[in-house]
DNA sequence: GCCGTAAGAGACGCAACGTCTCCTAAGGAG
DNA sequence: CTCCTTAGGAGACGTTGCGTCTCTTACGGC
C-alpha cells in the first residue's frame, strides 16, 4: 500500500485528527476518551495532538464544532411565533442527540472556560423570532424581560443537562405552550 | 501518645471518613479530591473507604448528605406566595453555595444514577405552597402545568449549573416576578 | 536540491486507580 | 476470662493515562 510512507499535513491532518476524535466519542463515550486512543484511531503519536489542543476538553470541543456546525443565525421563519421557537428548540435538541449528555456533562466539568457561544447561542435568534412576532402584531410588545427571552433555550438546556434521555417533541411544546406563549402574550 | 492504639470503628469511623472526605471536598474541589487523598485525611487505609463507598462520587455524595442535611420537608410560610417561592429557592442557592458548582458538575459527570430526590427535591414543597396560596384566594387555582410547578427550581438549577458564579438575590427575584408570578396569576 | 519544520513513534516519570495481602485490635460468644 | 471472628490500618502491586521529552525522517517552500 502506497499511503504507507505518506506525511499527512496542516489543514488535512487536523481533519482527520478532530474526525478520530469524534469517532472516539462516539465508540467509547466521553468519560472513556483518552488521548492516547484518538491518537491511536488518528495513527499518529499524541504530541502532535497536544501541539494542537492542551486536552481532551479543548479537543473535544474542536471535534464538535467541525461536526455540528453552527446552529445560529439561521433564524426560522414560519409565519407564527410558536412555529420559530418551537423550531429553535428543535435545532437544539437535535444538537444535543448528535453530542449526548455524558459529553456535556464531562465537557461541563473540565472546560475551565466553557465558551458561552456554545450555550448561549440561541438567545439571538429567539430575539429576532420575537422582534418579527412584534411586528406582524402577533404580541404586543417586543419589549421582553432578559429572562423570559432566554427561557425557552434556559429549559431546553436544563433539559439536557438532567434527563439523560433524549428531549422529546412533547416536552418542547410543553415550553412553548405552557410556559413561553402565556408569558410573551399580554 | 495513648490515642496512637485506639482503632475507630463501625459509626464513628464512617463519621470520620464522611469528615475527612468533606474535608478534603473544601481544601482541593472535587476535581482533585482522590480517595488517597481523602484516606490520608482520615488517617487510614483506602480499603476502608472502598469497602463503604465503590467510588469518589458515593463517597462525596455520602459526605454531602451528612454534611447538608434535607433541605425539603420544611415549607416555608411567609403569608405571600411570593414570599414562600423566594425563601425556598433562598435555601436551594444555599445548598449551591455550600457545595459549588464544580462538585456538582463532577458529580453529574460521574455519577451513574444522581439520586432524583437530590435535584428535585424542591417540587413536593413547592405545590404544597402553591396550594396554600390557592386557599388564601391569593391565586385562582394550584391545578397548574406541571412544567409551571417545577419552573422555579428548575431555573435556579440552570443557573447554578451554568453560571459558576453564586445565585444571587436578583436572580431569584427575576425569576419569581418575572416568570413564576405571572404565569401562576391566571 | 537544501533545510527548517513538524509528523510519527515511543520512552519516561508520575499520579491514582482499584485490588490484594498481611498483621493486629476490637469486642461479642461462651 | 479466653477464644475467635470481624474489620481496621498499612502498604505493595499492576495498570492506565497523563503530559513531557527525544529522536528520526518526510514534506514542501525557497
Amino acid at each position: 500500500m502506497p499511503g504507507e510512507t505518506t506525511r499527512r499535513r496542516g489543514a488535512a491532518l487536523e481533519a482527520d485528527l478532530l474526525d478520530a476524535a469524534w469517532a472516539e466519542l462516539e465508540a467509547v463515550g466521553y468519560a472513556r476518551l483518552t488521548m492516547e486512543g484518538v491518537a491511536a484511531r488518528a495513527r499518529t503519536g499524541k504530541q502532535v495532538l497536544y501541539r494542537r489542543w492542551s486536552n481532551r476538553a479543548e479537543l473535544v470541543i474542536a471535534a464538535m464544532r467541525q461536526r455540528t456546525g453552527s446552529i445560529a443565525d439561521r433564524v426560522p421563519d414560519t409565519g407564527s411565533l410558536r412555529g420559530d421557537v418551537l423550531e429553535v428548540l428543535r435545532a437544539g435538541a437535535g444538537r444535543q442527540r448528535q453530542i449526548g449528555p455524558d459529553t456535556l456533562h464531562g465537557l461541563l466539568a473540565e472546560a475551565r472556560d466553557v465558551d458561552p457561544s456554545f450555550f448561549g447561542i440561541m438567545r439571538g435568534v429567539l430575539r429576532t423570532a420575537v422582534e418579527r412576532a412584534a411586528e406582524r402584531g402577533e404580541i404586543p410588545t417586543a419589549d421582553l424581560p432578559r429572562r423570559v427571552l432566554t427561557l425557552p433555550a434556559d429549559l431546553l438546556r436544563h433539559e439536557i443537562l438532567l434527563s439523560r434521555e433524549p428531549v422529546t417533541e412533547d416536552t418542547l411544546e410543553e415550553i412553548v405552550d405552557d410556559v413561553f406563549l402565556p408569558l410573551v402574550h399580554r
